[in-house]
DNA sequence: TTGAAAGCGCTAACAG
DNA sequence: CTGTTAGCGCTTTCAA
C-alpha cells in the first residue's frame, strides 16, 4: 500500500507528471480535456500532493509560528484566536508556542519554528535576546511583534501605547485620592516596563512617595498573583490600592483580598489591564484598561501574510500603535 | 547567499555527506576525531538540517495537530496549554486549529493537518463525520479524542464521564427544590448530549415536567450565551434555575441576569460546568462541575507521543474516563 | 568506520 | 499545450 504520487497519476492518465503538476497547481496551458481526465484520476485515487516535497522545492511551509507568554491567559488566547482565524482564511496554519515567559524556552521555540521553515513569525511579549532578534531580521523571515522589549530599527510591531495605558491607571487612582498604591508586576515584557515607568512618573509628578517595596516580584498568572497579593496584604496596613499587571493577575489579587476577609473596593481598590471578558463579571466588576486583543492578532496575521506575499516591497507602516482606554467599573473607590 | 547544506559541510570537512549525516543524527560508527571535526564545521557555518528534506525521507514532521472548538474558551486554552507543554518536552510542535464548532471548518482543518504530515492528531470536541473518522483510522495516524460524538471501535479517547457530570448538576438542583430549570445548551458535541440526557433522566425520575422550550438553541460563547439568556429571562417568570453548558456560557448567563436587574441566586440559580479559574471569582462564585482540563491535554499529548513512538504495539488502554465532581459555591439557592 | 549511488515527490527551466 | 531533464537536501541501502 504505497502512496500515490504525481508520477503514478501521470502514468494512469497517460500524461507526463509535469502535466499533472500543472493541473494540481491550476496553471494554465492545459487542455480542458486533459485536465478533466487528470482530475478524474486524481479524485479516483485520492491523490494528495506531498507537503515535504513541495516544501523542499518551494521553501514555503504555509504555516506561521506564534509565540505567546501563556496561552491560558485569556489575553493571549484571544490574540491567538485572531491570528488563527485570519491565517485560516488564507490557508495558513499556525504553530502555537507557549513560552511560559521563559527566556530559554522562547529561544528554543524560535529555533524549532525556523527549522520547520515557517513562512512568518508572530512574537508576542516574549523576552528574546537582541542577538536573536537581529539574526531573525538578517534571515529575512517576515516577523511581527506584538509588544517588544527592544526598539530595533526595521522591526514591525503592533502594540498598544502602554505608557499611556499605564498613566491612565495611575492617574485614575491618584485622582481618586490613593497615595499608597501597590504594583503587582506582570512578566518583564516591554509593555510592562512602560507601564511601570508611567506609574513612577505619575507618582513623582504628584509628589507621592514610592520605593521598591511598592512593587511585587514578577507575577505570571492568577495563582502566582494570588500568592503575591496574599503575602503583600498580610504584611501591611496602609496601602489602599493595587495596580494589577493585567486582568488575569487582577483575578488572583481579588481572590486574595476576599479570602483574607477584606473587601473591594472598600479596603482595596484594584485596577487591572486588558479588559478581558471576565473583567465585567468578576466578583467586583473590574475597572481596567482596554486593549483590542483580537484585533492585535488579526492585524499581526494580516501583516505577516502581506509580507509573505510581497517579500520585496518594503511595507510602509512599520509600527502600529493603538491607544488604550480606561473602562470604569466598580473596583476602585474614591477616598478623597 | 545560498543555504549551507549537508554536502557543503561534507566538502568543508573533507568527508562524505553521509558521514555528516551520521554525526548530525548522533549515530554510532563515527570516529571521535571525525565527529569533532565535522561538529566544528557545523557550528562554524551554522548548519541546520532542512526540515522538508528530512520529512520527505522519513515522513515524520515532529509536529502534531490539535483541533479545538474555541481557543478563547478557557477550557480549551487550558487543555491546549497541557498539550503544548507536554509536546514541547518531547520536541514536538503543535498546530492549533480553531474550528469555531463548525463542521466544515473542522473537516478543512483535518485535511490541512493531514496534508502537512502531522505525526499525530488530538481532536477536542468537534463534530467530524463518521466517514472522516473512519478514514482517519484507516490512515493509521495516531489520534486521540477528548470527548467524542460517535462510539467507533478502536478509537482512543480521554474524556470525563459527562453523563455522571450531567447528573451531578441536575440532581443538585432538584435537591435544592428547583423544578423549572432552563438548559443553556453548549455546542453539540458528545459530552453535551450526554449531559442533556442525564438532565432529562433526572427530571423524569423525579417526575418533573420539561419540554423542548426548556432548552436554548446552541450557545457557543459568553456573548451568544448572554443574548440567549437575556431573551429567555425576559420571556418567562417561572424558571428558578439555569444549567449553563459550561462556565464560559455561565459567564454570559450571569451577566444577563444582572443586567436585567435580577440577582443570583435569589432570582435565578446558575450552575456551570468545567470549573474554570474564573468560576471562583465570578460576580457570584459559581457552583459548577470540575473537570481536569490541563490533565486532559497532558494525557492526550502523552498518549499521542507514546503511539508515535510505538506504531506497531497495540496500546492497551483505549479509553480513559475521568469522574467529574461537583464544586459547590454560591450561585445556587435552596428553595425547599 | 566510511562512502557511492539511488531515490523520496515535487517544481523549474527549457525544449518541443 | 505537453514532456524531458535536473535537482531541492536529505536518508537508506549496500559496498568498501
Amino acid at each position: 500500500m504505497k502512496n500515490i504520487t504525481i508520477k503514478k497519476i501521470a502514468e494512469l492518465a497517460g500524461v507526463s507528471h509535469k502535466t499533472v503538476s500543472r493541473v494540481v497547481n491550476n496553471e494554465k496551458h492545459v487542455k480542458e480535456e486533459t485536465k478533466n481526465k487528470v482530475l478524474k484520476i486524481i479524485k479516483e485515487y485520492k491523490y494528495e500532493p506531498n507537503y515535504f516535497a513541495i516544501g523542499l522545492k518551494t521553501r514555503k511551509s504555509k504555516t506561521i509560528g506564534l509565540i505567546v507568554g501563556d496561552i491560558e491567559n485569556p489575553y493571549y488566547a484571544r490574540l491567538a484566536k485572531g491570528v488563527i482565524n485570519i491565517c485560516e482564511s488564507s490557508n495558513y496554519n499556525v504553530i502555537v508556542c507557549n513560552s511560559q515567559y521563559n527566556n530559554e524556552l522562547s529561544e528554543k521555540y524560535l529555533k524549532m519554528l525556523i527549522s520547520k521553515g515557517v513562512d512568518g513569525l508572530i512574537i508576542s511579549n516574549i523576552d528574546l535576546s537582541v542577538d536573536s532578534v537581529k539574526t531573525l531580521i538578517k534571515r529575512n523571515i517576515p516577523i511581527v511583534f506584538t509588544n517588544i522589549k527592544y526598539e530595533i530599527p526595521g522591526i514591525n510591531y503592533i502594540k498598544a501605547d502602554d505608557y499611556h495605558g499605564g498613566r491612565l491607571a495611575a492617574e485614575y487612582l491618584t485622582k481618586l485620592g490613593h497615595r499608597k498604591i501597590f504594583f503587582l508586576r506582570p512578566p518583564d515584557v516591554y509593555g510592562a516596563q512602560e507601564r511601570i515607568n508611567a506609574f513612577k512618573d505619575t507618582m513623582t509628578e504628584n509628589s507621592i512617595y514610592f520605593d521598591d517595596t511598592y512593587f511585587s516580584d514578577f507575577v505570571f498568572d492568577e495563582e502566582s498573583s494570588y500568592r503575591a497579593a496574599r503575602e503583600f496584604i498580610s504584611n501591611q496596613k496602609d496601602f489602599t490600592a493595587i495596580i494589577a499587571g493585567n486582568d488575569f493577575i487582577a483575578m488572583g489579587a481579588m481572590e486574595a483580598v476576599f479570602d483574607l476577609g477584606f473587601r473591594v473596593p472598600d479596603d482595596f481598590s484594584i485596577i487591572g489591564y486588558d479588559n478581558l471578558k471576565i473583567a465585567k463579571i468578576m466578583r467586583v466588576p473590574l475597572t481596567t484598561i482596554k486593549q483590542p486583543k483580537y484585533l492585535f492578532g488579526k492585524m499581526a496575521a494580516g501583516k505577516i501574510i502581506e509580507m509573505i506575499n510581497n517579500p520585496d516591497t518594503n511595507m510602509d507602516k512599520k509600527e502600529i500603535v493603538i491607544k488604550p482606554e480606561l473602562v470604569e467599573r466598580m473596583s476602585c473607590k474614591n477616598i478623597n
